[in-house]
DNA sequence: CGCGACGTTGATTTGCCTCAACGATTGTGG
DNA sequence: CCACAATCGTTGAGGCAAATCAACGTCGCG
């Protein structure tokens, strides 16, 4: 799975091949199980083989904030604790239960040694990731919240379908009472 | 001095060097004279000199959204609209009379593939951007408008002396009118 | 079964917006 | 160098989208 969706954007050798996949990790994680806890620092990213997580920040008040969702073949991980190695300020845990592949940092500073062209990689679901979030700011200054979840409805489907509908409202910037609301009544503008 | 940025991450050698400075092209744009408007197909990726750009977005009733500001040493542009060759949703256009340097898309596909490192330089800058906005989406969800003020002080002291009220209550995802009252009143929380 | 997670609905509140009016400053053409 | 318009910031009255708080139904699961 991981191999494919690399494939999508860089062809490696067969030894590049052997060599990647010496440095993965595999491992299950079970629903409401965490991943990260606030304050942790982040020593490896993380490629959803199967099932669904989500990272979310809690505010000053307790309140959950959604900033992202991972279901098969999605990356997801504090790119700036990663980064910088320092506290993250986000929770990231399994939706379900799921299988995903961890690399960690040091072994992808290697990658990055050997196999420069891994950087291409990289620097593309960069640009991917930094384009939805570049939407998604715009979107919340740009739209209601009703188009906002329209817009939600049209891009990821599937995450509609599978995702309870208070952690949907958490990631469109709402309350699950007022989302809940906004359904029923079709809300226009 | 868009060497000396590129420096922080990367090494030239001499030939790099020359090559790089080949694809560059300086610009002027006075104040208020765009560099992009909406439906635009962008070309170029812009790195600033001296003076002050910004990007916005236009909703439907016709308010200004800022999406970003750049000074000094930044790079400003829609990366969705330059990677995938698609109009941009964005206008970007000067707030001071500024010097700018550009380089293809063109270029920068050739850069990629002659000076691979190249790749290592964006894949940083990349993640900067990335993190950026991370911040941004969380501090949206999380932080009241005084308290996103506040951290934009922080952040950016710089900005707050030399960017207009109204485009940083915009950026701020505020009416100005709004931003007045509350620098006035100082509302806390 | 019984409890916790999830969703719905209603009454009330609030953070921020809209509209409107009004100074202060800037800049521009005559 | 002045008149005039445009831009920018401030202040006040009223309004609205979405939040809060609370109560209640339902489902799945240990």
């Amino acid at each position: 799975m991981i191999l494919k969706t690399i494939s999508q954007y860089i062809t490696f050798t067969k030894e590049e091949t052997k060599f990647f996949l010496s440095l993965l990790r595999q491992k299950k994680i079970r629903k409401k199980q965490f991943l990260y806890q606030e304050g942790d620092i982040c020593k490896y990213t993380t490629f959803v083989n199967n099932g669904c997580l989500r990272t979310y920040a809690i505010d000053n008040s307790g309140t959950d904030h959604v900033f992202q969702f991972a279901t098969e073949g999605w990356w997801i991980g504090d790119i700036e604790s990663l980064k910088n190695q320092t506290p993250t300020m986000m929770n990231t845990d399994a939706l379900e239960d799921s299988e995903i592949i961890m690399i960690s940092k040091q072994d992808m500073d290697l990658l990055y040694e050997k196999v420069p062209k891994y950087e291409r990689f990289s620097r593309m679901i960069l640009e991917n990731a930094y384009i939805a979030h570049q939407q998604r700011i715009l979107h919340n200054a740009c739209f209601s919240a009703y188009e906002r979840y329209q817009h939600f409805l049209e891009k990821y489907p599937e995450w509609n379908a599978r995702i309870p509908q208070n952690q949907i409202a958490s990631y469109l910037g709402i309350t699950p009472e007022f989302f809940s609301k906004m359904k029923s009544q079709a809300l226009i503008k």
